[in-house]
DNA sequence: GACATTCATCGAACCGGTTCGATTTGGAGC
DNA sequence: GCTCCAAATCGAACCGGTTCGATGAATGTC
């Protein structure tokens, strides 16, 4: 059942099919019911390779996420499911692809073999190869987060180190005077991950701003690790009041230790940085945070990419959203001095 | 840069390029270094849409996952990658569908519109619309998780009945009498969602055989849920000693239940059930559990189903998975009677 | 040296759409 | 009644691969 079958049953020509259903010029009614009616009753649908063969378009998007084995956070997923959704509005499907480890493969035979007309890049580096790659292959590409020369590249980025300054900036209002930044892992740091950088960097910045004594401390990306490292904290710095974090997985595993050493948030810690609303709220208490908009992000990328697709000789834009910080309950006056 | 411009750069015909770069055919050692050499140079890569046309197969697998509303728990994350990744060993790609609500159409296209030679559907109901659908049409494809009527499809899935079984009978060799199955949403059980179906039949069944005292309860999926959950649990049955759950979403909200309660696991209570490894681990104490193999899964799914595209008559095979239970620190001897 | 056989390569058809220029048809205008 | 024009439709070329039958050259056999 292809389109030729259907010109053949309504009696008229595969050029006339093609027009009907495109509406890339005008057909008369009385043909168009027709050809409506036998794909109908035939149940015909064109076949997608002819369609992105002739067109030279695929109406398919990349998105290149990072390998199973860097344990996807729960961020990183609804951005995944909202990049799908976003682009089925558009009437466009998704293609994965890992990338990193031994998965170049992959990466090379999405970007080379035209298997989509664009790629959404996450979790990128301060200088990404695959940046490169892209750029050199012509392939309209967005990314999430930015590289270090930003000014030619498409992208949307959480304003990190406005937000972590806001968040400092909160705690100096409430007074208090001893800080600590609990980013994400040392290899994430050294491989110049682009959100802990800029964390650090308007951690360090605003809390000198105001006086305030601030340590930045790496933590890997899981409980365990979060429990660790922020018992370290209160050990080794018991005069540190309050913590900004980036870093949700490790959050189970720094109310843990809150709970062991016997500290109670707000009244003798508090604790803020940028959380994901879902489990800004699940926490014990709820978190003043700022949300990490997935959703929004996608829906960024996604518009950023088709607009690109449409017209490669757009000029460049990008998106730093800088979501509202949520007043919760985390947060309190500093009671030590 | 396409097949003709290479073949003409060589003095070739299409035909030799392509039968050099498959294999398919015989080609002199010297005009199969040279084609490599003038592909090298210009950096050729083949247009996948046009060899889908012509091979009548994309390279490509369906994944259809539940839509983003429904957020997706650790678990199905792990799966999408995976799948991702041993589809890429096989040089394969995957297009991402998601389904439910108002996506039917972006369904529709993968499904009808031939861009994948084949699906995989997570998230099956005991009846499912979208197996009939693509029962009907033709298309190979792999279930996670089976529906009612299984005999003649192609799935993979966690024996929830047997796991739960087997949980049920070490609390009875611990001494259990009165145990409860934290479950999943009661809109999850409403539609017939078959791991908490099963899940339920091999609890009550079980605990029966033992003439255990079995409550049975929906939670929905997030920590907020599990407290209430649990503490409503605790109140209205004092006298249950153990829990099993195939909930890993509500565990945060269990574990406050019982601290608030001032309960140590696993001296005053038992917690076990079937939960995803890495969050085993970071429970407090750390759970006995099975775990659920996303990996394993995915792996056999793409297996099961690239089987099936290779030789469509081939009898349907299915895989039902039991992992060991993992004895870590959250079952104890019941210490009341 | 004639003939069969193998090996390497070629040319054309095909997959199923889209698109452009050409052609037919019907009605309006004079 | 003839021309002109617009609307509707047709036919052919094209997108970039794969595949099949045919062809020609080289090799082996008696």
């Amino acid at each position: 059942m292809n389109i030729g079958e259907i010109a053949k049953r309504v009696g008229v020509s595969r050029s006339t099919v093609s027009y009907a259903l495109s509406g890339k010029r005008p057909v008369s009614a009385a043909t168009v019911r027709r050809i409506n009616d036998v794909i109908a009753e035939l149940g015909y649908r064109p076949n997608a390779s002819a369609r992105a063969l002739a067109e030279g378009r695929t109406r398919t998007l990349g998105l290149v996420i990072p390998p199973a084995s860097t344990r996807l956070t729960d961020v990183q997923l609804s951005f995944v499911a909202s990049v799908v959704e976003v682009a089925a509005a558009y009437d466009h499907d998704v293609l994965l692809s890992p990338s990193g480890g031994d998965h170049d493969r992959s990466f090379d035979r999405v970007v080379t073999g035209r298997r989509v007309d664009g790629v959404i890049l996450m979790e990128i580096l301060l200088r990404d190869p695959r940046v490169d790659r892209l750029t050199s292959s012509g392939l309209p590409f967005v990314t999430i987060g930015h590289v270090a020369d930003s000014g030619a590249s498409r992208w949307v980025d959480v304003d990190y180190a406005g937000l972590i300054s806001r968040c400092v900036r909160h705690l100096a209002d409430l007074g208090h005077e001893h800080v600590v930044l609990i980013n994400r892992s040392d290899e994430l740091v050294a491989s110049g991950y682009g959100p802990a950088m800029r964390a650090s960097a308007g951690f360090l910045e605003t809390a000198e701003g105001f006086g305030m004594t601030a340590h930045d401390v790496c933590c890997a990306d899981d409980p365990a690790a979060g429990l660790a490292c922020f018992e370290e904290i209160l050990e080794r710095r018991p005069d540190v009041t309050a913590a900004v974090t980036i870093n949700e997985a490790a959050l189970p595993g720094v109310q843990r230790a809150l709970h062991r050493a016997g500290l109670d948030v707000p009244r003798d810690f508090s604790l803020t940085g940028v959380i994901a609303d879902r489990l800004a709220v699940d926490f014990h208490p709820p978190l003043t945070a700022a949300d990490v908009p997935a959703g929004q992000m996608a829906q960024l990328a996604v518009d950023l990419l088709l607009e690109q697709i449409a017209d490669p000789s757009a000029p460049p834009r990008h998106a730093l959203l800088a979501p509202p910080i949520t007043l919760r309950s985390s947060t309190g006056a500093c009671r030590r001095s």
